[in-house]
Order: structure tokens, then sequence, then C-alpha cells
DNA sequence: GGTGCCCTGTGG
DNA sequence: CCACAGGGCACC
């Protein structure tokens, strides 16, 4: 499911209700989710321990703690954020919980606003405490716990290129990258220790804008390609970000499920639709063991 | 480079 | 039933 447009939505929602919280516990359903450490050693090392805000970085998320310690997620396919107060129901597929202390209720405002207008349920019931929980129906999202000083070996992501939005990504920095490869840019595109962030959907996308068919070798882009590149990379990403905009309340009620940008996608998800621009059938083809899709008009190959 | 795999759910 | 799903990695 996310990537940088949606890890980037769940970041900006999530921080405000968590940030200056007080970890009281947490529990864990599924160890496995837990990559580093043990999930037991996990639980009790961040007990007690103060959140001070939240981090972005490709496609991972980071809770920051006070005491300097970082805890690193990454939501892989369909792991989901989501902050509810205590006692709320519960989504199937809940891995693992942060009991946080609420002693700010008005964090929650929204929550109970929700819940007495939806619910008709007494707010006053979801008082005490809030929870910050993880549930991911392919498990296949993890948790690492980095501690101050410590050297991250463990997540990969010191194994990351630029962010998008760094000014360093530009025409050169993509030619000197890629402009020696044979692959296809598509799968050019997806390499996070090239740029962080490109799934699969904004890979399709981008390459539309930028007028590119999706397997044309790297090696045989022109300077003016990779400069619409480096353009258009952040440019279409800051777009999905600010389309994907949510409140606290719709967040929590499309339970962090709800991806507000799908209706401005162009090309993926619309194989066989024609095309926005040209009116051309979008095709969909598989690139690198993943589906694409692109308009034959507008993304020829020369 | 391709392929399979980690998982569950959905749609054809 | 099978194919496929927005990620990433190990393995020929």
């Amino acid at each position: 499911m996310p990537e940088l447009p949606e890890v980037e939505t769940v970041r900006r929602v999530i921080e405000p209700q968590i940030k200056q919280k007080k970890i009281l516990s947490i529990t864990v359903n599924r160890p496995e989710v837990i990559a580093h450490p043990a999930a037991h050693e996990f639980c009790s090392l961040l007990a007690g321990q103060r959140i001070s805000g939240m981090i972005r970085r490709g496609k991972f998320l980071g809770i920051k703690l006070e005491s300097g310690d970082c805890i690193f997620l990454h939501l892989r396919m369909t792991g989901c954020l989501l902050v509810v107060p205590a006692g709320y129901p519960q989504e199937k597929h809940t891995h693992v919980i942060f009991h946080l202390d609420a002693d700010d209720s008005a964090v929650c405002a929204h929550v109970q606003d929700s819940l007495a207008t939806t619910n008709k349920t007494p707010a006053a019931r979801f008082a005490r405490g809030i929870e910050l929980r993880f549930s991911d129906m392919r498990r296949f999202g993890r948790f690492w716990l980095i501690r101050r000083g410590e050297t991250d070996t463990y997540t990969g992501i010191d194994r990351l290129g630029l962010e998008p939005f760094d000014h360093t990504l530009t025409a050169s920095y993509l030619r000197e990258h890629l402009g020696m490869r044979k692959k296809t840019i598509k799968e050019c595109l997806l390499e996070q220790n090239v740029i962080a962030g490109i799934g699969n959907i904004y890979s399709d996308e981008i390459l539309f804008t930028v007028k590119l068919h999706p397997t044309r070798p790297a090696n045989s882009l022109t300077e003016e390609e990779w400069t619409r590149l480096a353009l258009i990379i952040p440019e279409r990403l800051h777009y999905f970000i600010e389309k994907n905009a949510i409140t606290p309340q719709d967040y929590l009620e499309g339970r962090g499920k709800d991806y507000r940008n799908t209706p401005f996608l162009q090309v993926y998800g619309h194989a066989s639709d024609p095309c926005p621009v040209c009116g051309q059938t979008l095709v969909r083809i598989v690139v690198g063991g993943r589906s694409s899709v692109y308009c034959p008009g507008c993304q020829g190959r020369e």
C-alpha cells in the first residue's frame, strides 16, 4: 500500500497525536513483526519513554524518543498506524499496541466528537489513555528499535538514496547513478538506494508525466529526459501528498486506509481506460515483475 | 537479471 | 480455482 506520499500522510496525521506522550507499556500480539531487538526487549526498553516526534525517511517512519532512542517502522504493503482511545474497537490483524498516557485528553477531542456523533458512545468511557496501534493484514511490516548512539545496521535506512525533495536530486545525479544502466527506467525508479520512497504507483505516474516508456533502458535517456525526470519526481510526489491531506477524524473513520489521492492517479489502476491526455487506450505490461500501466501514445518508445 | 517467498484478502 | 495486490529480500 503505502509509498512516500502515504507514509508522509501517516506521519502528518499521527505525529501531533502522540508527541509528548509517554509510552506506559506495549502489547505485542505477533512477535515476528519486531525485527530488532527481540520483542520482550523492545517492550522493556521502551516502557516509560516519552515520544518527542516523528520523522520519515523514504518509506520508513521513525518515532523519536526524548532519550535519543528511535523506533523505526516500515509499513510494507498493508501496514497501518492508528491512534485511538483505549478500549476503542480493535481492527483485525492488530499486532502491536503502544499504551500511551493521555493527561492531555484534549488531543483526543476529535475522537470523542466522532464517537458522540456516530456511535452515541459516552465519550467519558474513553477518557483514560490512548493507544497507538499497528495493524497489518499481510504481516510484512516491521519494527526496529535503534538506541541512542547505536549504529543502525538493521533497518536498511543507511543504504537509502536521496530523498526526492533533496535539492541535490538533479539531472546529473540521476545520470551519474543510472545513466550507464541497461535496466529499464521503471525498475531504476524503484531502487530505494538511488531515490528513496518511489513505489509501483508513483513510478508509473512519474513516467507518464515525463512521457517516458517504462521499458526504456536507463542508458538510452537523453540529457533533456534526465532533466525532466529530476523536475517531475518531486513535483508529482508533492502533488500526491497534498491530495492525500486528511483530518484526524476522517483518518480514524477510514481506519487509516483511506487513500484520498487515488482519484487523481492518471494511469495506475487505469489499464484499458482512455489516456486522460490523448485518449489512446492505456496498456498494462509487466516490468521487472511489477505491473506497469502506460500510454502507448504519450509514452512511445522513441 | 529473473524467480520465489514472506502473508491475507479480493476479484475475476 | 487462480491471479494479483501500493514492498523488499534471499536465492539461483
